[in-house]
DNA sequence: CATGAATGAGCATTCATTCAT
DNA sequence: TATGAATGAATGCTCATTCAT
């Protein structure tokens, strides 16, 4: 009875979130809709939520930790996503298309995780060694594997540095997702992941066949 | 002597700025190689330059407008550099090649100005109304045109959409020379160029004929 | 006993204000005896009362929002003592009279009130639509009234506009006020109102009577 | 030739008086009319005249001079007018009527020399220590000595305190004046006057005679 | 006669955070 | 589990004013 071991582990956690604790979340994500996370003040949170400034104190470190268990919770659901979306997939490329496409989703879904998670907390001097980055690192590292696996599969080129290839993937990725975020535009992750895809894969260039063709 | 008394017009044009006001810029400039813009105070940058904090607010409207001419400053410098790096560069590739290196050298060579670009700046949520952001689009458009004009030569694919390469291509050059700059590692442009330009003309993928070669 | 049970309710409520509320409340009382409110720094307020400059936010928008949680306190008081007194008397001079009274003795006994209310305030270009202000606007109304009702009577005449009257005889009653507290001269409520009521009430004009007698 | 001895005198004066200071007066006078004087900065005085800031402090000791300077003007025009009004004018009554049209008159004409005068400057400690409030002196005087006059000729009662009937008349034009001028209301001098004087002369108390017809 | 440059001192307001109850 | 009360510390910004030129 897995499944059901699940349900009540599941249950049980929910439950045993103390209400309070869990209006605060709420708020939080709520307000972080509407504004940056430098313009909430805890007392914005706080009346939100309906409770007092104090409880959020009795729950979070600080206001950043709350900010930083928000966004452990949406890293923690993408992480079991991706893993779930990659299963029963074969071939570097395909997995590396399922990937892109996950990837490109879940900022598409979550707005609210991608703005914070690509822009606000980039500026807090002490990120890169929060837990939160700590996640980030691990799915990063899952795509370098993905490579290096391509690489010595001799699907994937090995005079380009592997890390290099992660940093355009995933640069490129939030690039797109950021404009797209940033002005409100819609995010289409089929269309998106198709020509990255073709990017990535392939790269800009006219194949020498075309060429030809056009020089004739 | 025309070129002389624009010289010294020059000369002169730079010696009238106030000397308050070049000190005050200075500062900024010394302790954003420190510290976050945002943890700079005002009270700070007017210490450090030998000034009173009042002289701020002659000079410039608002501390944020003080990053602003710092931040149009760099930009300017880039736009001349860029349109001198690009002069009698022919072919498509070549001066996206050139102007690739130059993006990064600026950032290699310029690890506050990348920093203050690339981060703090896209907290302020006017930015993208800003005098700044403007100039960055005038560089964005740039490359886009440039590719624009491969496509029409058949140089480039015309199965991508342009604006997406660009995302593409301008987002691995800030994901790369931005964990460079986060963790203080040395940026190579001739590496770096060389490989990010094999990734975005050829793609990650093994050429067919090494393909073929490996499945043989 | 709901009686007793009321007086304890208030005697609750009005301990329940929070001390530190209570003593800033008093605090700016005590420097608006000696100076200016705009010359009374938020600093100061809260050193006097022993507690934090935040803790004025807490409980006031403003520094004027406290300054006019102030005046409507003692408006407040001015009414209830100002209805109280009016009651049982008979014909609109007297009441008029009575009124005029309770006027001066109010800014008589209330100096920091009066000086407050009658200078400062209208300095605020904001008052006229201030809670303030709507106050005075109904004691004011009051006077109003009372004429008309005179005029109703026949007691007062009818070839003078009302609201006229009640300019002249507000505005008489500030000034004679306004004068006493700024030089710091005692005011007598007895005197003035004996004259200021034979001034409104008769005017400055010898009765024809005597006219007559003087006449010959 | 008094004519051309006022004229070359009046342009002397107004030749002497340099540019500057001509139009850093100006400057005030206008913003006066647009906002309260606490509002006004010597950067807005300065930049509005198009002279700098400094230049304020060549012509005046402050930014209170300044505005003092500007009352004394007014004040002095005022005077002028009003010497000039009561000439050739027989009986207490008639004067004073005079003069009572005359105070209203110039309120009405001149709103912004109104405002700052019964508002502003009563906030500033000292005002009462400077010319300005001596000339205004002067000129209750002039109405204190009317009344006096009248006392002596028996028109005017001699059992109300002259001093009070003089603050209850010009405490009255106040008030009235000063509501007109607050809520931008038409202040028609003529009118005022008229039920003003029949207000200060007989009271509002209707005449025996009337109250008999009413009582029948 | 006028200015450009610079200043000193003040000051309201914000906000995250703590602690006794 | 939650709150009411209070705080400490910071900070951007304004403004009148001065002085050498």
């Amino acid at each position: 009875m897995p499944a059901a071991a699940e349900n009540t582990a599941k249950t049980l956690k929910q439950k045993s979130l103390p209400p309070g604790r869990v209006k605060i979340v709420a708020s939080l994500k709520t307000l972080l809709e509407e504004k940056d996370f430098g313009a909430i003040t805890t007392a914005e949170i706080a009346k939100n939520a309906g409770v007092t400034e104090a409880l959020i104190y009795k729950y979070f470190k600080d206001k950043r930790d709350l900010l930083h268990q928000i966004l452990s919770e949406y890293l923690e659901q993408y992480r079991a996503q991706i893993t779930h979306d990659l299963r029963g997939i074969n071939g570097v490329f395909n997995k590396l298309r399922k990937l892109i496409w996950s990837h490109i989703n879940v900022y598409a879904t979550n707005r609210v995780f991608a703005k914070v998670l690509l822009i606000e907390v980039r500026n807090y001097p002490d990120y890169y060694k929060s837990e939160t980055y700590e996640r980030v690192k691990e799915y990063s590292d899952i795509v370098l594997k993905l490579i290096e696996e391509g690489v010595q599969n001799k699907d994937i080129r090995d005079d380009i540095s592997p890390k290099l290839m992660r940093y355009g993937i995933l640069g490129s990725i939030e690039q797109v997702c950021l404009t797209g975020i940033t002005f409100g535009r819609k995010i289409d992750p089929d269309d998106l992941t198709e020509q990255l895809c073709e990017f990535f894969f392939n790269g800009i260039m006219n194949p020498p066949s075309k060429i030809a063709d056009s020089e004739l």
